[in-house]
DNA sequence: TTTCTTATTGAACGATCGTTCAATTGTGAT
DNA sequence: ATCACAATTGAACGATCGTTCAATAAGAAA
């Protein structure tokens, strides 16, 4: 009578990377009211009960996906900067430029950020996703760092130190032009990142 | 019988006074879970429908609670700054002196700040407590620079660019501290900051 | 003491939440 | 063509949410 199928099996893992990709597309849409079960697999095209099937529970499933979003963003800057021919100072460069544009400064992303922050103060699966890409996160500005330190016109300064300064300005200009973009332009931020590390190369900081 | 009252009336004022208290001690205490009504009425010894007689809507408590505690936080810190005497740059020590002492960096502020920036994305009263408060923040760092730039000894610089990247220097650095206070120590942020401004100062950066 | 105002209570309501599970059905193996 | 497995469905459950509202009673005013 009727051929056409209800629905469409799929291999756990295809079907997880489906949940996971509609996980993100729901918090970038909806914000906070995409959180739930029914947001989510509506968006996914599937039925309720299929997230607690292949996922122990709903967080799990938020994990995964901020797992994998922040992965990616990362991944893509990384790429960005590996393209980039060029001197410590220059890749450095290319950083700035790729972090100031939409690849990370988008409003989209703070708004999922703040629902993975807020289910990292229920969730120890999520905040565990969160320490992970964190630490990914500063250690590719650490080791950017670390190629400018043994340049040998460069100044003694302390990596980690330097890291976490330019990481914090680089979170906090990011925070803040997603909170109000009218506040400040992308360029002028990408200019006080470039300031800082100018100021760090000739010295003025005693790190 | 029993004389002893079911209940202690108080004035209107009064008693949303106690309830935004409530609110900023439940929030503390709970995070993410101490924001429903129920939870907020137990901490203020209250009932449930007692909110919704002071207040049209729960997003309208969580506003006030909003704005009183960021102004408490902001209020504390200029009284520091304007008990010590001496010259701008001495004031813009104590002022990071300050906010990276427990009056600012605390873990507990984050937790609440997350609740905040979570329900800024459901409810306009919310984000309009965000704004206005954060305003307040900026039009002081922005001041104490002004201050700095009109020295004799100070070079060129743009007050409102030099306030973008040093607010955001401090936010990123409050938000990565409390997300892992493991990572650097408060003595470590401020040196940063203060580094940053005798770099400007030094003209190590061209704002 | 009596009256009146209104702050306060708490049960009730409808909506939504994450999760469960028996029934269904797509699909590869036989 | 038939079987067996398991991916998928969707109704149902119990918990919790914010809000409403009739009943109550505290406390000032008369």
């Amino acid at each position: 009578m009727n051929d056409t199928p209800k629905f469409r099996r799929q291999a756990p893992d295809a079907r997880k990377k489906d949940l996971i990709d509609a996980t993100i597309r729901c918090l970038e849409k909806k914000g906070s009211d995409g959180l739930s079960v029914r947001s989510i697999s509506a968006e996914a095209g599937i039925s309720v009960g299929l997230i607690n099937h292949h996922y122990p529970s709903k967080d799990d499933l938020i994990a995964d996906a901020y797992e994998k979003l922040a992965t990616d963003i990362l991944q893509n800057v990384i790429n960005i900067v590996a393209e980039t021919d060029g001197s410590p100072r220059e890749k450095m460069s290319a950083f700035f430029k790729a972090y100031f544009s939409s690849i990370v400064l988008d409003q989209k992303f703070l708004r999922i950020w703040i629902v993975f922050w807020y289910m990292s103060d229920k969730s120890e699966k999520v905040r565990l996703s969160h320490d992970k890409t964190n630490a990914g996160f500063r250690r590719q500005i650490e080791l950017m760092l670390r190629n400018l330190g043994e340049l040998p016109e460069a100044p003694d300064f302390n990596y980690r130190l330097a890291a976490i300064g330019l990481s914090g300005m680089l979170d906090g200009l990011w925070l803040e032009w997603c909170l109000n973009p009218e506040i400040f332009a992308p360029e002028e931020g990408l200019m006080l990142c470039e300031g800082w590390v100018d100021g760090l190369m000739a010295g003025a900081f005693k790190l």
